[in-house]
DNA sequence: CCGCTTAGTCGAAGCGTTTCGACGAGCCCG
DNA sequence: CGGGCTCGTCGAAACGCTTCGACTAAGCGG
């Protein structure tokens, strides 16, 4: 393993020398530096990442801290994942990914403390996650992908889920629905203070008021079983339900089946909308899903972005920002059946209009 | 930030004692390594990774290099990893994430040479994988999670294809079916040489052709409408098939769907048997999917042990290990209807036994 | 009682970089 | 033509740790 000494050496140049060609700290002439290029390239020389880092106090690697429960990554979350490690390649960092829970603060810990980390990107953030008192702390700089309840002084990209259900549910009531339920991830997960599931379930509210609609949420386990029991008790507590907005990526196939089970077929009696899906999971139910597509890679290249102007220029400007999902209409939602038979009063309190009109708007609103 | 220096000074002692008390290297009294530890808790020392690094030539850093293609990481990979990084905690090394793929070969090379990882574990091997002639090329140990197709001188651990293959054909066989269709990965996969769908489709080949029946191979692409169109060719070219055994969880939803839009339930008319998967993906089906469930973080704590040995002790003998799938009965397999009317003759070589009799060595045989 | 081993500690020499201060050379401006 | 620049380079001092050799004080067998 060639060292820099070796490089000056036979470049018949200095230490520092070779190392201000490396880091273009200092001016070098061209024929410094051509000597200099050409001794490294001989050599195969490689800086060696632990004394630049010892010298330097920067390590040159960024952390990407993602909880691994058992249920793995979405291909949402690798999206993100490798835009960020495109985003950090380019310049000249090395992105790791820790698995490392809200659980491991200890470990968290002691990774920021040993200055292993130059910043780090927090995913799957919690309204009151411990991890950014942690690393702030121990004056980590750090990115959320995802937002706390409180972001003064934080920077962050997120996914605008606010504007992201509020399209969902404008695509359902130009389709005709009038009666939407949203079927959310399971009360525990509300209660733990998971933000998606909490701001969607706001939105959603927000949303359906706003076109005065009565707003029902469900929660579900985030499993096929949880979305069967959902249907259930929406079903109860809404017969004459004609479109679902699905949040749990899991539990939609449960619902899916069950709709199966009973009958109803998908989109003719129920429209079915997941929100914050992939293309790929969409295309694996039938029909395949008409969903909210996220962002995927700019988000973890955004995030990286705005982590580097933390960790480069001492003085980085917060930055909080919010990319929508888009609509991708497949075959899954479509207007409600015309004579709503099923009507057993349970709260309409808006007359359909005409599905006439309703297929003219939804037709315009479409897009790819 | 304290350093050694501020440990030794608080304890009056010399630094070198302060890291013999840390590494334990050497003997240290009692009597001063509680005034060690008792400083460095009053000073809430943490040592600096680099340092560390830069002088003991160790990073204690561990790499998994997994590619990231836009599928995500499933279940089964994601319990290989979280298996993996805790076995590594246990043992005082850092688990980092490579999202390191096929391609990109430089990168691997620099993170290896610039000696950052102390060892590498690598998922997703292919047959005639690069990243292991880098990896050796630069010294850096390494263990396969997968098999390439010369072994010799490479620990691994992998799954046991050829045995769960034999498990799940067996299944199939003692519930009565005859006409068994192996849907595996695309064809373009084969051709990469993507060591899993090589093995499993010999596998199944010895597995019928033991039990005197004829296999059939249908590749599939990795989406939903890859299932659907391996259905289609697999009803084209065996008309009397009465089960499926998938390697392609991407397809099988794909499968399922075609199976129901053409009329034929699961498992009344074909019964479907899901490779490596796990239970979670299993479930998401209607009905849930027998499957052979990984055997999970089990493989990822081995690899990091066969690592770790590697690693410390120069002196690490080749470790190869393979560990089976277990057999998960849900509701996708049962024996085969009694009267098969749909047999168009297009050579079924064998008489289908009483399903009684299949039936009770069925039950005999399930295992959770 | 002597020479040997062993336990326990210290000081100092690295590990391979970055970075700071210094210095000579050339240049511009007055 | 001299003072002050900037440019390009060098040497040496960190950076915070590990590890080697050496040294002291016990302990022990003969």
């Amino acid at each position: 393993m060639a060292t820099m000494q070796d490089v000056a050496r036979l470049a018949r140049v200095s230490v520092s020398t070779v190392s201000y060609v490396l880091t273009g700290t200092r001016p070098i002439s061209q024929a410094t530096r051509d000597k200099v290029l050409a001794a490294m390239a001989a050599l195969d020389y490689q800086p060696n990442a632990m004394a630049r880092g010892l010298a330097s106090r920067r390590s040159r690697i960024l952390g990407l801290l993602l909880p691994m429960d058992e249920r793995g990554l979405g291909a949402t979350e690798t999206a993100f994942v490798t835009g960020a490690a495109a985003a950090a390649g380019a310049a000249g960092y090395h992105l790791v990914l820790s698995p490392i829970g809200v659980g491991d603060l200890d470990e968290l810990r002691r990774l920021a403390s040993q200055r292993m980390l130059d910043g780090a990107l927090l995913m799957e953030v919690q309204l009151h996650d411990p991890r950014v008192d942690v690393l702030r702390e121990v004056g980590v700089p750090l990115v959320l992908i995802g937002r706390t309840a409180d972001t003064t002084g934080l920077s962050y990209v997120d996914i605008d889920f606010e504007q992201t259900v509020q399209d969902a549910v404008a695509h359902l009531v130009d389709l005709g629905h009038r009666r939407i339920v949203y079927v959310n991830h399971s009360a525990d997960t509300l209660a733990e203070g998971y933000g998606p599931a909490l701001r969607t379930q706001d939105a959603f509210t927000a949303a359906m008021t706003g076109h005065g609609l009565e707003p029902l949420m469900i929660p579900a386990e985030d499993s096929a079983a949880g979305g069967r029991a959902a249907l259930e008790t929406a079903l109860r507590q809404a017969p004459d339900l004609t479109a679902i907005l699905a949040m749990n990526e899991n539990a939609v196939f449960g619902l899916l089946g069950e709709l199966a089970t009973r009958g109803r077929s998908v989109p003719d009696d129920v429209s079915v909308v997941s929100m914050v899906t992939s293309p790929q999971v969409a295309e694996l139910a039938t029909p395949a899903l008409t969903a909210m597509s996220s962002p995927g890679s700019a988000v973890g290249r955004i995030a990286i972005e705005t982590l580097l102007r933390h960790v480069d220029g001492g003085r980085g400007e917060i930055h909080q920002q919010l990319l929508p999902c888009a609509l991708e209409v497949r075959g899954s939602s479509a207007p409600p059946r015309t004579a709503d038979t099923s009507d057993t009063g349970a709260g309409g309190d808006q007359p359909a209009p005409g599905n006439e009109a309703a297929r003219r708007r939804a037709a315009t609103r479409r897009r790819a």
